[in-house]
DNA sequence: GTGCCTGCAAACAGTTTGCAATAGG
DNA sequence: CCTATTGCAAACTGTTTGCAGGCAC
């Protein structure tokens, strides 16, 4: 799962982009952060072992990643943008207590959805995509009383 | 469908607000408005009638209208944040091309999804709420071409 | 009358932009 | 070397806040 910096040069190569220090730290952290981190709280990790990035040059490169097809920009709930360098699931999880988000796929909703909406298609639209929102609240397994 | 001043007045007075002309004028274009207006939107309109009204107020009063259940708060693909005073709909298609967010419900496809999670429930969560996100371009009918 | 609401302006958060210096190929 | 990329700071957008005056009840 873990993808080595040799790696993350190969890809970016791969994409036509400059293999440079900081896109490949930004990859690296983005890569291995599960939970969506906004640019900013990239920034600050970022820091400890890079002290002299910064946070322009996170947007930009999240940006281009986001163009080349290396990240997705997701709308948190509060408005700011999160990141996420996992392309292949498509619905979100919004932890409302802990403010988390999490990916969540499952092909079984994904036909479900796919089948209603070519049995139903809705007048006037081409559909190109759709995403899930879930929202709620994180249960402790422990806790079986809800 | 329309509502009238009086009944707007009565709505707000229902719900433990005072009825100030700027809340009746804004919750009347609010609830006539299909496409989620921005505040600024909603400002730049209510300004023709109400020269005075300022875009503060707009945002404050939207914000009033969500914490009493008058409207709803939605985020759109660019960040900013969008109003609705139609509650019954939860869903929402977001035509790529002419930037339009439109509400969309269909009871056959809650009942699907809600019947998905009852049967597969994701550990550790407690669902509150979904909400689809519809992406896609217009089609004109006439064009059957695709 | 009194307390909530408004208008205004200033503050704020998150993001983008412009430009000179720098480093990758 | 030459151009794309970086770092920095300033600008910008959308939203929130603080406060004095005004209005609904």
């Amino acid at each position: 799962m873990e993808k080595s910096f040799s790696e993350i040069k190969e890809l970016l190569i791969s994409k036509g982009l400059k293999a440079t220090h900081q896109r490949i730290v930004i990859y690296h952290l983005l890569f291995n952060s599960f939970e969506h981190p906004t640019a900013e709280l990239l920034f600050e990790k970022l820091k400890i072992n890079n002290p002299s990035i910064s946070l322009g040059t996170v947007y930009k490169t999240l940006d281009t990643f986001v163009q080349t097809g290396l990240a997705e920009k997701v709308l948190s709930e509060t408005g700011s943008y999160r990141y996420d360098a996992n392309l292949n699931s498509h619905h979100h999880i919004y932890y409302t207590d802990t403010k988390e988000i999490v990916d969540f796929y499952d092909s079984e909703l994904q036909e479900l959805i796919i089948a209603f909406f070519k049995k139903k298609s809705i007048p006037n639209l081409k559909i190109k995509d759709f995403k899930l929102q879930i929202q709620g609240e994180k249960v402790d397994i422990a806790e079986k009383s809800n």
